[in-house]
RNA sequence: GGCUACAUAGCUCAGCUGGUUAGAGCACAACACUCAUAAUGUUGGGGUCCCUAGUUCGAAUCUAGGUGUAGCCA
């Protein structure tokens, strides 16, 4: 190892002050956590900071709501959030607030220099106002009707329904979310960050690979559909910092959040000795920064975010890292399966090391999602951590402390073995250097393997038996212990606390990754005590049942409020009365689905294949909005089986399923109790 | 709607610039072992590499179209 040492500045996406942490923000953290542990033992210089995000309307409606300040509601986030990171071992040198004195120097400092170069402009736009609050509305405050599909209750970017998206004033019927008043246009003047100056330089930035491929795709369509100016401000009444001269204008949250990495920098660097803030800052530094992100935010960070530095005469970021979301089961997180887990609901209930490792396992350098599968999660800590990693050191363990009074022998007796173990660090730490965790983690499993076969082969509890084998079997456990020791010092980026408690049960100075070079020898280890315990399918359901509670009382919440206003919603009305005949005309069977798939030129119908007892049928049915195929195989609904066949491009229908709800994601397909069998008739 | 990424064994994922019978771990089965947190070892079964068409002597890998999933649209 001939590397010098590198200074290097680290930062993960600030969380918003408005909610509490989820597994999904932990992916980030975990994953930024991990690099930085591994930098700090290659012996590099590395600091690691982050900080709330304080700012903006989201912030100042919710403080109202509560009836306290925004300064003692992002008080309490912090608090909130610092216990969770702290918990799951993510270890920032420090975490401030953009709500500082910092921050506040930072920006203005930024917004002069930019308006001196000739990077700001002002003009005069048009937005919601609420008459009533008298504020301007952001999109996301303006809740209406859809103006391509109907759909009530949407906001004012976009609709959850279609999908379409569209400017707020397009809406029908808006109401302000604020105060239920009609927002009017009203005028104000705004100041705009001029993007497009910086085109030529951003185009030579992203030439520099300084993102991932997929992201540099991503930018360069950006180029395509032209840069344009960065609305920065914001009227009051607003949370945040007042632009200078511009009584009344505040800027908007989005542009002084980056300035939290720095700000946060800043205030590490005062209280200590070994940081300047200007090395990693000014534009020729060749000290290394990063920022760690979501795929959501890459238009901020490798547009907005390195011209607004290269405009205000910093230096811009090293590499910019993305990452995917989290998924879990292979769906989007979810408040109704109970999978939308909070940091603090896990911690409840799980071991965060469990997750951390898990993490590890399946993240990559890629922008890719990552799933969370509780059911993989349970089998792969237990097999991997427990059963492989933990399994040498315990069955090691026990004969040196009760027949060697825990010494490990004086000479290592399997020099090749330890060796290559030693060289499999060279992968593994350029496999961290580049993020491939998951590689890494391969790779040290492969090891982990090797040594539990290693110690099979041997056979010492057979040896043990026998007379004048001692050292031997002393020497072939020892070598055990050995190769335990490598495999938690590659892992301690990933487990740290497990690595903590092994080099107490080791007796020894925290691992640092050169230390693997030489093996222990003639050292007295500590009794062994189980470092991990396996995961039990109970605690993870437990985790989901309280994760399902949390949004209960949300929804709770939400219902008490809701309940205040008026809230009319659409029932149809009743048909007209029927005589019983007439609904005995109605043959309704149980039919079981057997086979469900996509019509090829269609995009409402699905084809089903039913099974009503005396034969199969064929039916069209236009679901496809709501259900995919795989999930209706198998499964028992009620169809019309005496309903004339209806002739359709895509062959005949005979029958019809039934199914309610308005239509879209909304519609439900009836499902009879079990026990009910194909053919049965429904009366 | 436009765009981006992804789609490989029951599950989670590897497969570098196209090259002999497509890999790993887990799960499953059999056997062995008992030092170890019912841990470990050996062997084995299991894949139309999403679909269709094309380029090529040769495609999981390249191209086009389709389907699905996730995300972005400031």
């Amino acid at each position: 190892m001939t590397s010098k040492t590198r200074q290097i500045l680290v930062t993960s996406a600030l969380p918003y002050a408005n909610g509490s942490i989820h597994i999904g923000h932990m992916v980030e953290y975990i994953q930024t956590d991990i690099w930085v542990r591994f930098q700090k033992m290659q012996g590099h210089h590395c600091t690691y900071v982050c900080a709330d995000d304080a700012h903006g309307t989201p912030i100042m409606l919710r403080a109202q709501t509560e009836g306290i300040s925004p300064e003692e509601l992002i008080a309490a986030t912090d608090k909130e959030h610092q216990a969770d990171f702290a918990e799951f071992a993510v270890g920032f040198d420090n975490f401030h607030s953009t709500h500082s004195e910092e921050n506040r120097e930072i920006a203005e400092t930024i917004y002069k220099r930019l308006r001196e170069a000739g990077h700001i402009e002002q003009r005069k736009i048009k937005q919601a106002y609420d008459p009533e609050k008298e504020m301007f509305l952001p999109d996301r405050f303006i809740k209406g009707t859809c103006p391509k599909c109907g759909a009530e209750d949407q906001y004012g970017d976009n609709c959850e329904v279609c999908g379409a998206t569209y400017a707020p004033t397009e809406l029908k019927n808006p109401v302000s979310a604020v105060s239920g008043a009609t927002p009017v246009e009203k005028e104000s003047e705004h100041y705009f960050f001029k993007l497009a100056d910086f085109e030529p330089m951003l185009r030579d930035w992203i030439k520099g690979n300084h993102t991932q491929p997929a992201i540099s795709n991503k930018v360069s369509e950006w180029f395509e559909s032209g840069l344009q100016s960065w609305d920065i401000s914001r009227d009051a009444p607003y949370f945040g910092f007042e632009i200078p001269d511009a009584p009344g204008k505040f800027f908007y949250v989005w542009l002084d959040a980056p300035m939290g990495y720095m700000a946060s920098f800043k205030n590490l660097c005062d209280k200590r000795d070994d940081l300047n803030f200007d090395d990693y800052w000014k534009t020729d530094s060749e000290y290394e920064v990063y920022h760690f992100i979501g795929k959501d935010i890459a238009y901020f960070h490798t547009l907005f975010w390195p011209a607004v530095l290269s405009g205000s005469n910093f230096r811009t970021p090293t590499a910019v890292f993305c990452h995917g979301f989290l998924t879990v089961n292979g769906q989007k997180m979810s408040k109704s399966r109970g999978t939308f887990i909070k940091a603090r609901t896990y911690l409840d209930n799980l071991n965060p090391e469990y997750l951390r490792y898990y993490f590890a396992a399946k993240l990559g350098n890629g922008v890719d999602d990552l799933d969370l599968n509780l059911d993989d999660f349970i089998l792969r800590i237990n097999s991997d951590l427990v059963g492989k990693v933990v399994n040498i050191a315990s069955r090691c363990a026990g004969y040196l402390k009760k027949k060697c009074d825990g010494q490990l022998s004086a000479n290592c007796s399997e020099p090749e073995l330890y060796q290559s173990f030693v060289t499999a660090g060279e992968k593994i730490s350029e496999l961290y250097e580049q993020r491939e965790f998951s590689h890494a983690v391969r790779e040290i499993m492969a090891l982990a393997d090797k040594a539990n076969q290693y110690i099979d082969e041997q056979k010492p509890w057979a040896l043990a038996k026998e007379n004048g084998k001692e050292q031997q079997v002393q020497e072939i456990y020892s070598m055990g212990v050995n190769l335990f020791r490598v495999l938690m010092t590659y892992l301690k980026p990933v487990l740290p606390t497990m690595a903590e408690a092994s080099e107490s049960f080791l007796n020894i100075e925290p691992l640092q990754w050169s230390d693997v070079s030489e093996p222990l020898t003639d050292h007295a280890i500590n009794k062994f005590k189980p470092l991990m315990t396996r995961v039990e399918q109970e605690k993870v359901d437990a985790l989901v049942e309280a994760s399902k509670e949390d949004l209960k009382q949300e929804h709770d919440k939400k219902e008490r409020k809701a309940s205040t206003k008026n809230v009319d919603t659409k029932i149809e009305p009743i048909a007209d009365e029927i005589a019983f005949d007439d609904f005995a005309k109605i043959d309704l069977r149980i039919a079981k689905i057997v086979k469900a798939e996509h019509v090829e030129g269609a995009d409402k119908l699905l084809q089903l294949t039913l099974d009503i007892g005396e034969g199969t049928r064929n039916v069209f049915a236009g679901i496809k909005s709501a259900y995919q195929p795989e999930d209706l195989e198998g499964k028992h609904t009620v169809m019309v089986a005496n309903l004339a066949p209806r002739k359709m491009r895509f062959g005949v229908s005979e029958g019809m399923v039934l199914a309610a709800g308005p239509g879209g994601k909304d519609l439900w397909i009836l499902e009879p109790h079990e026990g009910a069998q194909p053919g049965m008739r429904v009366k």
